[in-house]
DNA sequence: CCGTATCCGTGAGGATACTG
DNA sequence: CAGTATCCTCACGGATACGG
Protein backbone atom coordinates (compact mmCIF):
# COMPACT_ATOMS: atom_id res chain seq x y z
CA UNK A 1 0.00 0.00 0.00
CA UNK A 2 2.80 2.34 0.29
CA UNK A 3 2.86 4.58 -3.17
CA UNK A 4 3.24 1.25 -5.15
CA UNK A 5 6.36 -0.95 -4.93
CA UNK A 6 9.42 1.03 -4.43
CA UNK A 7 13.22 -0.43 -5.17
CA UNK A 8 14.75 -0.89 -1.95
CA UNK A 9 17.61 1.55 -2.24
CA UNK A 10 14.52 4.35 -3.02
CA UNK A 11 12.69 2.79 -0.05
CA UNK A 12 15.59 3.29 2.24
CA UNK A 13 15.69 6.89 1.19
CA UNK A 14 12.37 8.00 2.36
CA UNK A 15 12.80 5.89 5.27
CA UNK A 16 15.93 8.31 6.11
CA UNK A 17 13.69 11.38 5.83
CA UNK A 18 10.97 9.76 7.84
CA UNK A 19 13.88 8.97 10.53
CA UNK A 20 15.45 12.53 9.95
CA UNK A 21 12.13 14.12 10.97
CA UNK A 22 12.00 11.66 14.28
CA UNK A 23 15.18 12.14 15.01
CA UNK A 24 14.47 16.31 15.57
CA UNK A 25 11.44 16.16 17.31
CA UNK A 26 11.75 13.24 19.49
CA UNK A 27 12.95 13.28 23.04
CA UNK A 28 10.22 14.04 25.71
CA UNK A 29 10.62 17.96 25.38
CA UNK A 30 11.26 19.23 21.75
CA UNK A 31 7.52 19.66 20.72
CA UNK A 32 6.37 21.36 23.86
CA UNK A 33 9.13 23.63 24.04
CA UNK A 34 8.29 24.67 20.26
CA UNK A 35 4.42 25.07 21.01
CA UNK A 36 5.36 27.02 24.22
CA UNK A 37 7.63 29.49 22.10
CA UNK A 38 4.61 29.48 19.66
CA UNK A 39 2.67 30.57 22.45
CA UNK A 40 4.65 33.92 23.85
CA UNK A 41 6.93 34.84 26.73
CA UNK A 42 10.22 33.52 25.21
CA UNK A 43 12.98 34.62 28.06
CA UNK A 44 14.32 31.40 29.37
CA UNK A 45 12.43 31.51 32.92
CA UNK A 46 9.10 31.92 30.89
CA UNK A 47 9.79 28.92 28.96
CA UNK A 48 10.82 26.67 31.87
CA UNK A 49 7.60 27.91 34.22
CA UNK A 50 5.06 27.30 30.90
CA UNK A 51 6.59 23.52 30.98
CA UNK A 52 6.06 21.68 33.75
CA UNK A 53 8.44 18.99 34.99
CA UNK A 54 11.43 20.10 33.01
CA UNK A 55 14.51 20.95 34.51
CA UNK A 56 16.89 23.97 33.37
CA UNK A 57 19.55 21.71 32.09
CA UNK A 58 17.31 19.70 30.03
CA UNK A 59 15.53 23.17 28.79
CA UNK A 60 18.67 24.28 27.97
CA UNK A 61 20.13 21.28 26.41
CA UNK A 62 17.16 20.96 23.82
CA UNK A 63 17.06 24.87 22.93
CA UNK A 64 20.45 24.15 21.79
CA UNK A 65 19.75 21.25 20.05
CA UNK A 66 16.43 22.91 18.33
CA UNK A 67 18.51 25.98 17.73
CA UNK A 68 21.17 23.32 15.56
CA UNK A 69 17.96 22.29 13.88
CA UNK A 70 17.25 26.04 12.96
CA UNK A 71 14.00 25.66 14.84
CA UNK A 72 14.58 28.18 17.58
CA UNK A 73 16.69 31.56 17.25
CA UNK A 74 18.93 32.79 20.36
CA UNK A 75 18.63 36.51 20.83
CA UNK A 76 20.84 38.35 24.02
CA UNK A 77 20.16 41.38 25.23
CA UNK A 78 22.63 43.55 27.28
CA UNK A 79 20.16 44.02 30.01
CA UNK A 80 21.20 43.85 33.77
CA UNK A 81 21.30 41.24 34.23
CA UNK A 82 21.05 39.60 31.15
CA UNK A 83 18.13 38.57 29.01
CA UNK A 84 17.86 36.01 26.85
CA UNK A 85 14.85 35.08 24.47
CA UNK A 86 14.08 32.21 22.05
CA UNK A 87 11.94 32.79 19.17
CA UNK A 88 10.96 29.94 16.73
CA UNK A 89 12.00 30.23 13.20
CA UNK A 90 9.72 30.22 10.39
CA UNK A 91 10.85 27.18 9.81
CA UNK A 92 9.65 25.88 12.60
CA UNK A 93 6.62 27.16 11.49
CA UNK A 94 6.76 24.31 8.93
CA UNK A 95 6.29 21.54 11.35
CA UNK A 96 2.79 22.58 12.42
CA UNK A 97 0.99 19.81 9.61
CA UNK A 98 3.51 17.37 10.72
CA UNK A 99 2.18 18.40 14.83
CA UNK A 100 -1.51 18.41 13.69
CA UNK A 101 -0.95 14.56 12.32
CA UNK A 102 0.56 13.53 15.22
CA UNK A 103 -2.01 14.76 17.42
CA UNK A 104 -4.71 13.80 14.93
CA UNK A 105 -3.46 10.08 14.92
CA UNK A 106 -3.11 10.07 18.47
CA UNK A 107 -6.32 10.90 19.34
CA UNK A 108 -7.66 8.30 16.31
CA UNK A 109 -5.20 5.26 18.22
CA UNK A 110 -6.65 6.02 22.00
CA UNK A 111 -9.91 5.98 20.41
CA UNK A 112 -8.90 2.44 19.04
CA UNK A 113 -7.60 1.12 22.22
CA UNK A 114 -9.97 2.05 24.13
CA UNK A 115 -13.29 0.41 22.07
CA UNK A 116 -11.31 -2.51 21.94
CA UNK A 117 -10.78 -2.60 26.53
CA UNK A 118 -14.88 -2.63 26.18
CA UNK A 119 -16.32 -5.59 28.40
CA UNK A 120 -18.68 -7.03 26.55
CA UNK A 121 -20.69 -9.32 29.04
CA UNK A 122 -22.34 -6.74 32.08
CA UNK A 123 -25.40 -8.59 33.04
CA UNK B 1 0.49 29.66 15.98
CA UNK B 2 -1.05 26.99 17.18
CA UNK B 3 -4.95 27.24 16.95
CA UNK B 4 -5.49 30.47 18.45
CA UNK B 5 -4.45 29.87 22.63
CA UNK B 6 -5.43 27.40 24.01
CA UNK B 7 -6.01 26.42 27.66
CA UNK B 8 -3.42 25.24 29.79
CA UNK B 9 -5.28 21.81 29.52
CA UNK B 10 -6.47 22.60 26.66
CA UNK B 11 -3.00 22.12 25.55
CA UNK B 12 -1.69 19.63 27.75
CA UNK B 13 -4.14 17.05 25.80
CA UNK B 14 -3.22 18.03 22.83
CA UNK B 15 0.34 17.36 24.08
CA UNK B 16 -0.66 14.52 25.01
CA UNK B 17 -1.96 12.68 22.01
CA UNK B 18 0.96 13.66 20.35
CA UNK B 19 3.22 11.62 22.66
CA UNK B 20 1.07 9.11 22.48
CA UNK B 21 1.27 8.72 18.77
CA UNK B 22 5.13 9.64 19.41
CA UNK B 23 5.45 6.71 21.40
CA UNK B 24 3.88 4.13 19.10
CA UNK B 25 5.66 4.93 16.42
CA UNK B 26 9.18 5.38 18.15
CA UNK B 27 11.77 3.05 18.04
CA UNK B 28 14.35 2.80 15.69
CA UNK B 29 12.29 -0.30 14.02
CA UNK B 30 8.74 0.07 14.11
CA UNK B 31 8.05 2.07 11.31
CA UNK B 32 10.72 -0.04 9.05
CA UNK B 33 8.94 -2.76 10.41
CA UNK B 34 5.67 -1.63 9.01
CA UNK B 35 6.55 -0.43 6.12
CA UNK B 36 7.66 -3.96 5.63
CA UNK B 37 4.27 -5.45 5.63
CA UNK B 38 2.92 -3.25 3.71
CA UNK B 39 5.20 -4.75 0.95
CA UNK B 40 4.48 -8.75 1.38
CA UNK B 41 5.87 -11.62 2.44
CA UNK B 42 5.42 -11.53 5.99
CA UNK B 43 6.57 -14.26 7.48
CA UNK B 44 9.01 -13.51 10.40
CA UNK B 45 12.66 -14.60 8.74
CA UNK B 46 11.09 -12.84 5.63
CA UNK B 47 10.50 -9.70 7.79
CA UNK B 48 14.17 -9.98 9.35
CA UNK B 49 15.67 -10.57 6.30
CA UNK B 50 13.78 -7.04 4.66
CA UNK B 51 15.10 -4.77 7.14
CA UNK B 52 18.58 -4.90 7.19
CA UNK B 53 20.57 -4.83 10.54
CA UNK B 54 17.98 -6.08 12.77
CA UNK B 55 18.10 -8.97 15.29
CA UNK B 56 15.23 -11.30 15.32
CA UNK B 57 15.59 -10.08 19.27
CA UNK B 58 14.83 -6.58 18.19
CA UNK B 59 11.98 -7.95 15.67
CA UNK B 60 10.50 -9.93 17.89
CA UNK B 61 9.75 -7.30 20.36
CA UNK B 62 8.65 -4.37 18.27
CA UNK B 63 6.31 -7.41 16.62
CA UNK B 64 5.22 -7.89 20.05
CA UNK B 65 4.66 -3.62 20.87
CA UNK B 66 2.74 -3.18 17.21
CA UNK B 67 0.31 -5.78 18.29
CA UNK B 68 -0.69 -4.34 21.60
CA UNK B 69 -1.21 -1.51 19.65
CA UNK B 70 -3.35 -3.27 17.30
CA UNK B 71 -0.69 -2.58 13.99
CA UNK B 72 -0.06 -6.12 13.28
CA UNK B 73 -1.93 -9.20 13.15
CA UNK B 74 -0.27 -12.48 14.11
CA UNK B 75 -1.35 -16.13 12.56
CA UNK B 76 0.43 -19.26 13.31
CA UNK B 77 0.38 -21.56 10.75
CA UNK B 78 0.25 -25.87 11.59
CA UNK B 79 2.93 -26.68 9.44
CA UNK B 80 5.68 -28.48 10.44
CA UNK B 81 8.06 -27.04 11.58
CA UNK B 82 5.22 -23.73 12.27
CA UNK B 83 5.32 -21.02 10.01
CA UNK B 84 3.62 -17.49 11.42
CA UNK B 85 2.84 -14.59 9.34
CA UNK B 86 2.42 -11.15 10.27
CA UNK B 87 0.25 -8.68 8.88
CA UNK B 88 -0.68 -5.25 8.98
CA UNK B 89 -4.07 -4.25 10.55
CA UNK B 90 -6.65 -2.29 9.15
CA UNK B 91 -5.49 0.44 12.04
CA UNK B 92 -2.00 0.35 10.62
CA UNK B 93 -3.45 1.99 7.10
CA UNK B 94 -4.12 5.33 9.27
CA UNK B 95 -0.83 5.19 9.62
CA UNK B 96 -0.27 6.08 6.08
CA UNK B 97 -0.32 9.65 6.60
CA UNK B 98 1.35 10.09 9.44
CA UNK B 99 4.50 8.73 7.84
CA UNK B 100 3.42 10.52 5.17
CA UNK B 101 3.82 14.08 6.52
CA UNK B 102 7.04 12.96 8.68
CA UNK B 103 8.72 12.10 5.05
CA UNK B 104 8.21 15.61 3.39
CA UNK B 105 9.24 17.10 6.06
CA UNK B 106 12.07 15.04 6.31
CA UNK B 107 13.22 15.72 3.30
CA UNK B 108 12.26 20.05 3.52
CA UNK B 109 14.62 19.86 6.36
CA UNK B 110 17.14 17.93 4.89
CA UNK B 111 17.04 20.85 2.64
CA UNK B 112 16.97 23.76 4.94
CA UNK B 113 20.00 22.40 6.70
CA UNK B 114 22.24 22.15 3.70
CA UNK B 115 21.70 24.94 2.38
CA UNK B 116 22.85 26.70 5.50
CA UNK B 117 25.92 25.03 5.18
CA UNK B 118 26.66 26.38 2.11
CA UNK B 119 30.23 28.55 2.53
CA UNK B 120 29.03 31.59 -0.18
CA UNK B 121 32.90 32.65 -0.69
CA UNK B 122 34.53 30.65 -3.28
CA UNK B 123 36.42 33.33 -4.98
C1' DC C 1 18.30 35.80 35.57
C1' DC C 2 20.63 32.33 32.60
C1' DG C 3 22.50 28.79 32.49
C1' DT C 4 26.78 24.80 33.26
C1' DA C 5 29.05 20.83 35.86
C1' DT C 6 28.70 16.58 37.96
C1' DC C 7 26.82 12.45 39.36
C1' DC C 8 23.72 8.77 38.67
C1' DG C 9 19.66 5.51 37.53
C1' DT C 10 17.13 3.47 33.86
C1' DG C 11 15.96 1.53 29.67
C1' DA C 12 16.65 0.99 24.53
C1' DG C 13 18.95 -1.66 21.80
C1' DG C 14 23.14 -4.75 20.21
C1' DA C 15 25.80 -9.53 20.37
C1' DT C 16 25.72 -14.06 21.07
C1' DA C 17 24.14 -18.50 22.32
C1' DC C 18 20.46 -21.43 22.76
C1' DT C 19 15.39 -24.00 22.45
C1' DG C 20 10.96 -26.07 20.42
C1' DC D 1 11.73 -21.72 11.10
C1' DA D 2 10.46 -18.72 15.00
C1' DG D 3 11.76 -17.09 18.47
C1' DT D 4 14.00 -16.61 23.97
C1' DA D 5 17.71 -15.86 27.42
C1' DT D 6 21.58 -13.54 28.91
C1' DC D 7 24.82 -10.12 29.09
C1' DC D 8 26.48 -5.59 27.89
C1' DT D 9 26.89 -0.65 26.47
C1' DC D 10 25.62 3.82 26.10
C1' DA D 11 22.71 7.84 25.61
C1' DC D 12 18.52 9.98 27.83
C1' DG D 13 17.18 12.38 31.26
C1' DG D 14 16.61 13.51 36.51
C1' DA D 15 18.77 15.76 40.87
C1' DT D 16 21.62 18.76 42.83
C1' DA D 17 25.00 22.28 43.27
C1' DC D 18 27.36 25.94 41.55
C1' DG D 19 29.09 30.24 38.37
C1' DG D 20 28.57 34.77 35.50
Amino acid sequence: MISEKLSAPECTKHLMAVRDALDVINGKWKIQIIIALWEGNTRFKDIERRIPKITARMLSKELKDLECHQLVKRTVYDTLPVSVEYTATPHAQTLYPVIEELKKWGNLHRKKILEKQQVPELA
